[in-house]
This record gives structure tokens, sequence and C-alpha cells, in this order.
DNA sequence: CAATGTACTTAGTAAAACTAAATATATAAC
DNA sequence: GTTATATATTTAGTTTTACTAAGTACATTG
């Protein structure tokens, strides 16, 4: 869901999403490559996220852009929906 | 998290827990026997919890009974803390 | 007496995060 | 010049945990 919702601005790749997610949470969520890589693959196979190559310049490699699909914008909005009805239930929950 | 919090109240047993997750959670939280039993093995283990079995009457056959330990209130108070930030964090990302 | 509800256990599967390392390039430090 | 660090992606293998599914046992209800 927070990978979706960051690709809704534009299009990023793998690498800028873990430090975006590091940055964003103050430190509390570091992925590891292991775990964003093969999430994003998931994404892509679901068809919630389209990935293209950049070339690659003089300064730069060829970096893998991910950005969001209709299918993907569909799927957060009820990931949010369904996070913020579990969230609300724990706050319950612990709060009593 | 939600398992330490129930067994604030009083020791319960699991299959009550199942019916009590699912009732304050208005059906969103639904853990099966397999779920639930083994998640209680593991916070026994933890020694965050402690069971033991009552004895069976005439119209009650034993119930294994699961009581929460200081290191169990001690680890749902971080687990809270943690909760917190973390939910709080989603929100942030999610909201802007 | 068959079906359902209660109550616990166990075996095996599936999903997802983890560790860890390999590859490649660019920049900075020594 | 070489070493180390930062960027960027991939892959292999492990671990954790939730899942399905079934089995046991007893009491209640129809």
């Amino acid at each position: 869901m927070l990978i979706l919702k960051l690709l809704m601005q534009e299009e990023k790749y793998g690498y800028r999403l873990i430090q975006e997610l590091k940055t964003k949470s103050e430190g509390r969520i570091t992925l590891k490559e292991g775990t964003l890589y093969s999430a994003l693959y998931r994404l892509e196979e679901e068809g919630w996220i389209k990935s293209r190559w950049s070339e690659a310049t003089e300064k730069e490699g060829a970096k893998k852009y991910y950005g969001i699909t209709p299918q993907g914008e569909q799927a957060l909005a009820e990931l949010k929906t369904t996070w913020n009805e579990f969230s609300l239930c724990v706050k319950r929950i612990m709060e009593v």
C-alpha cells in the first residue's frame, strides 16, 4: 500500500522507494533490497504497477522506473479502506 | 499484541480469544484455530503468557487457560508503543 | 442418533520478510 | 591507482507466521 501510495506522485525506481520509505517513516520502515524488489515484482504481476528501463546517460546508469496503473489506483483505494478499518479496530481494542 | 491485551483483563482460554477477537473487531479479525493456538504457543515460549488446565466439571470439559506474565505486560507496553509509532507513520505517508 | 457448538491439537502449505551475496557503475578518500 | 562508499538491481536460500485442513473429544440440540 505504501509503495503504491508513493508511486501516485510520480514514477520512481526501487532504490529511491527504499530511501523514501526510510526518511518518510523517520527510520521505522527500512526495507532490505530483497524485500522491496520482490514486493515490486509481486505488484507488477498483479498488474498494479508497470516498469520501464530508463536510458543510461553519461552521468547515470539505466534505472528501472515503476509507475502505478489504473488497477493499482483502484487497489490502493481498497487497501486504504481496509487499513483504516483494521487500524481503527486495533485502536479500539487497545484503548479499552 | 491483541492477544496480550485481551489477557490483561483476566485469564482466558483459546477458543474464547477467537470469539472475542471476532466480536470486538466486528468480524474483521477471524483467526482460525491453527493461527490462534500456534500464536499462543509462541507467546508461551517467549514467556509472555502462562497456561494452566482447568479441571473438568460435570457440565464442562477441561480448558486451557492462558494468563499474561509480568514479562508479557512489559512486552505489551513495548508492542503498543511500536504499533502506535508505526500506524501514525503509515497515516502520515497515506495522508499526504 | 445425527448435527452443531465448544475446545484443543497437529500436519502440511503458502506468503512474505529476512539474510546474504553477487553484479555493476560512479564518486570520494587515501 | 586502489580502496571504500554510495547507488542500483538481482537472486538464492532461510525464517516466520498465517493459512488450510483434518482429527480428537465432549455436550447440546433437533
